[in-house]
DNA sequence: GGGGCACTAGACCGGTCTGTATAAGCCCAT
DNA sequence: ATGGGCTTATACAGACCGGTCTAGTGCCCC
C-alpha cells in the first residue's frame, strides 16, 4: 500500500535523475542509454520521446550539472560561506576540500567530457566549454567585486587552480584542495599589495587556515 | 625501386608508433584496435601477437609517452633552457606556451587515460596515476634543489598549475601556459622570501620575462 | 631446396552500442 | 464504456567493439 513516497512517478524526472547519476558518476561516454532507462526503471522509448538521440540528453545533463553543481553548490555555497569577495573565492576551495574527501568524488563533469569528446566541433564538446566559461564569469565577477587589476586573467589563474586541484583529486590527492587554496592566497596577496589591504581576506584566511 | 627510406619495417614499431599517434591524439578509449591495425598497415593477429590485450597496448604507450614527452620533452627541454632549478621550473611553462600554441595539441595523455577509466582499481587508470606521480617526482627534485621548504607540497602545488593549464589549454586558452607561469613566479617568490635570496631566481625570472 | 617462422588477409564470434519497430497495457476524459 | 495518448516490454537493425581462427605468403637459414 503505502508506497515509497513520491517515487518521482514522472518519467522524464527519473530519466534526468539517473542520467545525473550516472553520467556524473561514471561520464558520458561509458554510460549506455540501455544503463539509463534501467536505472530509471522506464523504457527505452520512453527516453527517445523526451530525447532525439543521446546526445541530446548529455546536453541536457550538462545544463542540470550547472544548475546543481555550478549554481546550486558552488556559487550558493561559497556565497553563503563568506561574505567579500575575496573570502567567496576562498571558500570554493573549503568545498572542494569536502567534496574531495567524498568517497563517491566524482570530479567535474564537464571537463569529463571536455576531454571525453575530443572533436572540437562537437555539440558537446562546445557545450562543455561554455559550462566551464560561465564558472569563469561568476570567478570574475568575485574579482570584479575584490577590485583586481585584471579581472579576466584572474578568473583565468583562479579557475587554473580549481581545475588543476580537481585533476588531482582524481589522481587521489586528497589535500588538494588546501594545496590550491593555499597558491589562491598568494593570488590576493598579490593583487593586494597593488590594490588595497582590506581585512576581510585575512578574516577568510584566518578562517581556513584554522580548520 | 627506390622505396621510402626505412619505412619503419618493423611491424612492431610500426603498431607502437600508430598507437602513440592515434591514443595520444583521440584517447585510448576511441581508438580501437582496428584502427591502429590499419594505421600501422599490420594485421591484427600481428598485433596480438605481441600484446595479449589492447590494455596492455595501451600500458605500453603509456610507457613510451613516459620516454617522449615527460622525460624526452618536459625534462630534457626544462633542463636545457635552464640552468637552475628555478628557472627550469618556470621554463616548464615556456614550453608549454609553445605545446599550446599548435593546432594539434592533445593534451596530457595520462590526464586523459585517467578521467576516461575512472575505474580506480584499473590497471590501466594505476598506470596512469604512477605516470604523473613520476612527473612530480621531477618537480620535487627541482624543488629540493631550490632549497624550498616542503618540496613535496610544492611540487603538488607547480603539478596543480601545470594540469590546470592544460586543461584550459584544452578548453581553447591559448594563453593558459602564460597565466599558469606569473602564478609560479608568485609561488617561487613567496619561497624565496623565506627560505633564501640567491641569484638565481631574478636570473632567471628575467630570462622568463625578457622574452 | 626445403623447413620453419613471421606476417598478411579476411572471415568470424559474441558482445555492446545507438536507435527503431511493434504490440500490449494503463489511465483519464469524454 | 470507450476511445486516445502515454508508457511498457521486447525484439530487432546495423554498426562497432575486442579478440580468435584459418589459410596462405614470403623470407631466411640450414
Amino acid at each position: 500500500m503505502c508506497e515509497s513516497p513520491t517515487p518521482t512517478r514522472n518519467p522524464l524526472e527519473r530519466i534526468l535523475d539517473s542520467s545525473y547519476e550516472l553520467f556524473s558518476q561514471h561520464g558520458v561516454r561509458a554510460v549506455g542509454v540501455d544503463a539509463i532507462v534501467a536505472h530509471a526503471g522506464v523504457a527505452k522509448m520512453t527516453l527517445y520521446r523526451y530525447f532525439a538521440s543521446k546526445d541530446e540528453l548529455v546536453l541536457a545533463f550538462m545544463e542540470r550539472r550547472e544548475q546543481r553543481w555550478t549554481k546550486g553548490w558552488v556559487q550558493a555555497g561559497a556565497s553563503h560561506r563568506a561574505a567579500s569577495p575575496e573570502g567567496r573565492l576562498l571558500a570554493i576551495f573549503d568545498l572542494f576540500d569536502e567534496w574531495f574527501q567524498r568517497d563517491d568524488f566524482e570530479g567535474c563533469s564537464f571537463i569529463n567530457v571536455l576531454l571525453e569528446i575530443d572533436d572540437r566541433q562537437h555539440p558537446v564538446h562546445q557545450a562543455a566549454v561554455r559550462h566551464l566559461f560561465n564558472i569563469r564569469a561568476f570567478l570574475k565577477h568575485l574579482a570584479e567585486e575584490a577590485g583586481v587589476r585584471d579581472p579576466d586573467g584572474f578568473s583565468r589563474r583562479w579557475h587554473i587552480l580549481m581545475k588543476g586541484s580537481i585533476v588531482a583529486a582524481g589522481e587521489g590527492d586528497r589535500g588538494a584542495a588546501r594545496a590550491a587554496q593555499d597558491v589562491g592566497r598568494l593570488l590576493l596577496a598579490a593583487e593586494d599589495i597593488t590594490v588595497d589591504h582590506s581585512e576581510h581576506v585575512s578574516k577568510a584566511s584566518r578562517q581556513a587556515v584554522a580548520r
